[in-house]
RNA sequence: GCCGCAGUAACUCAGGGGUAGAGUAAUUCAUUGGUAAUGAAUAAGCCGGCAGUUCGAUUCUGCCCUGUGGCACCA
């Protein structure tokens, strides 16, 4: 009688099995249904392929496409079938890597001519064949050698380099689909036919051998692959959705900024989207005093030499715009703001009795960021930051952390960011500073971290050569995270440049200076909310607020009092008295996001009040005006 | 910076070795109207830049610029 062993499964029910059996011996057992189904299972929390055998106790839980690991092994199993197809397609095309991805997966083929989209079909084509084939996925064991051998007869040099890092004694696992076969750890469905037909190739791209710059670049073809056709075109259509999104788009449709070709990377900001941008000013600055932060502004252009003492010049010279003077000097335009800030803290002496000091500034500062980087608004080489520098005793560190931290978190929830998580790097290798200093900055921001309640990840050894740091990622309207907020203690800058307060003790000591940014870089902060608002800003932050449309030029008149009015009470107003009938003015001024449009005709103007449709809706209402004005200006106040 | 793709009217885009096309917008005229497009007419372009091939280049080739999708980078 065989040896027989004891399986759990996720239900909490439990059998005895014989020992040796495979994942498919094991569904088949559950019933025939469930073993046509399967695609994989799951061994004490390891997604292995069904043709596994389990030889000792184990849970078990068998997968079939309607778990949520399915979609990672669909894709990796696409990856291999198109990598087949290519293969197939393009004869000496070498295989590296193809792993499935967030929405899908890519594989890196190393080839002399890079692929086009216009092989996407071809490529389409023949992976369907391959999957029609039903050939089966065949996990087999290799000695090292053996692979090694294999695969440079086979000319694929690629999968060499990667078998010969593998550790000495590591089995080489291979998977095999009919004739074709490929390095890879698994797991994989038990055929092709399983992977289905919901599948899509969709762009090329360059990308670096083992993602280092200084290698050969390989051609990177994505696709995306989902359990059914409704998936897909879901998916298709999110896509479609977040194209409409386009802060590029929306900003030239809604008149706030363009881009031009003598100024790469730099706005030019229109009249509506630097009031877009100057209310996200305003309201910073208010709750920056507040919190007691006081407003600075430093030179845009200082002397070389000052970068040199802070340590930027060595660091990041080479992302540094310099200009030159008749004289010889050459000045750099700051890429930061915090010599500066320095600079400023230094004028006077300075007591332990005048910290924290909180010092505020809407610096705009210009990077050379590498040309392929820009985009959008998203990343530029000029913008504006909302930084402030916090000068305070190392003491003082814990408690200036966590009201930086409840403040970032107060004013992403006035924009209606909620999903809020924070990423935390600490102490590199190469550093400055004690240890002990270290610790005690390592403790305040962990501390400051766990008193927000907030999702987090650690990043070790990921900090800052000067100190530790905080990152705030917001989740926006549809899912996408960005990275916004930052907090950085600095045990460096402040003794670099020689900032100092007299303690209470009456010795002269080198303050802690906090870096810290809340919405990080205002312009891409405003192409965040473009998208995230899908252009349809909230009141307090739209550009026009309202706008009033006559419906025959007789109302003119009335519509020019009730724009005074609204004027005088600094509501964001334009009036529309073109010739044009009022279903036209209504569609332009809701394509144009206006958040209020009030149509005003003779029945408005005898009784003084305002036909109100506001933006989305269909309906309109009518108020009294001055109604309408203590409402709106009511509205205006409440950001939520 | 690297690989691919793109650049034609204000915008969205079609075209293609022989005088440049559409829709929308603009301008003018008519129309004064009640909640997502009133009608007609007119005007509008160094076809991103520089070279080359050619009798002739917006079209083909090369280089450059800018954008774009990735990769790398992001104090």
């Amino acid at each position: 009688m065989a040896d027989l062993i004891n399986i759990k499964f996720p239900d909490g029910k439990s059998s005895k099995i014989e020992k040796g059996l495979n994942g498919h011996d094991i569904a088949k057992q559950i019933s025939m249904s469930l073993s046509k189904a399967a695609i994989a299972f799951k061994v004490n929390g390891e997604i292995l392929d069904l043709s596994r055998t389990i030889e000792d106790d184990s849970e078990i839980q068998i997968l079939t496409k309607d778990n949520s690991d399915a979609l990672d092994i669909i894709r990796h199993d696409c990856a291999h079938v198109m990598a087949e197809a290519v293969q197939i397609l393009f004869p000496g095309t070498q295989v590296t890597i193809g792993p499935s991805i967030e929405n899908g997966f890519y594989y890196d083929f190393a080839r002399k001519e890079p692929f086009t989209t216009n092989d996407f079909k071809k490529i389409e084509k023949k992976m369907v064949e391959i999957i029609n084939k039903n050939e089966n996925f065949v996990r087999e064991e290799w000695s090292k050698e053996k692979a090694i051998k294999f695969f440079t007869k086979k000319g694929e040099n690629y999968k060499v380099e990667l078998i010969n890092d593998l550790p000495k004694n590591e089995v080489i696992t291979i998977y095999k689909q009919g004739e074709w076969l490929d390095l890879c750890r698994g797991p994989h469905m038990p055929s092709t036919k399983h992977i289905g037909k919901s599948f899509k190739l969709m762009k090329v791209a360059g990308a670096y051998w083992r993602g280092d710059s200084s290698n050969i670049m390989l051609t990177r073809i994505y696709g995306t692959a989902w359990r059914n056709d409704q998936e897909l075109k879901d998916y298709l259509h999110q896509l479609e959705e977040a194209e409409k999104r386009d802060h590029r788009k929306l900003g030239r449709e809604m008149d706030l900024f363009h881009f031009q070709e003598e100024a790469p990377g730099a706005v030019f900001w229109h009249p509506k989207g630097w009031s877009l941008f100057q209310s996200l000013i305003n309201y910073m600055r208010d709750r920056q005093d507040k919190e007691n932060y006081v407003e600075t502004n430093t030179p845009d252009m200082m002397d070389k030499s000052l970068w040199e003492k802070s340590g930027h010049w060595e660091k990041f010279g080479e992302n540094m715009f310099t200009t030159e003077a008749k004289e010889e000097k050459i000045f750099a335009i700051k890429p930061m703001n915090c010599p500066g800030a320095v600079e400023i803290y230094k004028q006077g002496l300075k007591s332990y009795r005048d910290l924290p000091l909180r010092m505020s500034e809407f610096g705009k500062v210009h990077r050379y960021e590498p040309s392929g980087a820009l985009h959008g608004l998203m990343r530029v080489r000029a913008f504006t930051q909302d930084d402030a520098h916090i000068f305070c005793t190392e003491d003082q560190i814990t408690s200036e952390s966590k009201k930086v931290c409840d403040l970032i978190l107060s004013i992403y929830k006035d924009f209606g960011f909620n999903d809020v998580r924070i990423k935390y790097s600490d102490r590199p290798e190469k550093r400055v500073g004690d240890d002990e200093v270290w610790d005690k900055s390592e403790q305040a921001l962990k501390d400051a971290m766990e008193a927000t309640d907030l999702e987090y990840s650690l990043n070790p050894g990921e900090g800052a050569f000067y100190g530790p740091k905080l990152e705030f990622v917001l989740r926006d309207a549809i899912g996408r995270d960005w990275q916004c907020g930052t907090l950085q203690v600095d045990l460096n800058l402040p003794g670099r440049l020689g900032a100092t307060f007299v303690d209470e003790d009456g010795q002269k000591k080198t303050p802690v200076m906090l870096h810290r940014a809340l919405f990080g870089s205002l312009e891409r902060f405003t192409g965040i909310l473009i998208e995230h608002y899908a252009g349809h800003l909230p009141i307090w932050l739209s550009p026009v607020q309202v706008v009033i449309a006559t419906i025959t030029s007789d109302t003119d008149d009335y519509g020019y009092e009730v724009l005074n009015k609204m004027k005088s009470e600094k509501i964001r107003v334009e009036i529309d008295t073109r010739n044009e009938k009022i279903g036209y003015k209504i569609r332009e001024h809701s394509n144009l996001k206006v958040p209020a449009i009030l149509a005003i005709g003779k029945k408005e103007a005898e009784e003084q009040t305002v036909s109100v449709r506001r933006l989305g809706s269909q309906e309109s209402k009518v108020y009294k005006l001055d109604e309408f004005i203590k409402s709106l200006k009511n509205e205006t106040l409440n950001k939520n």
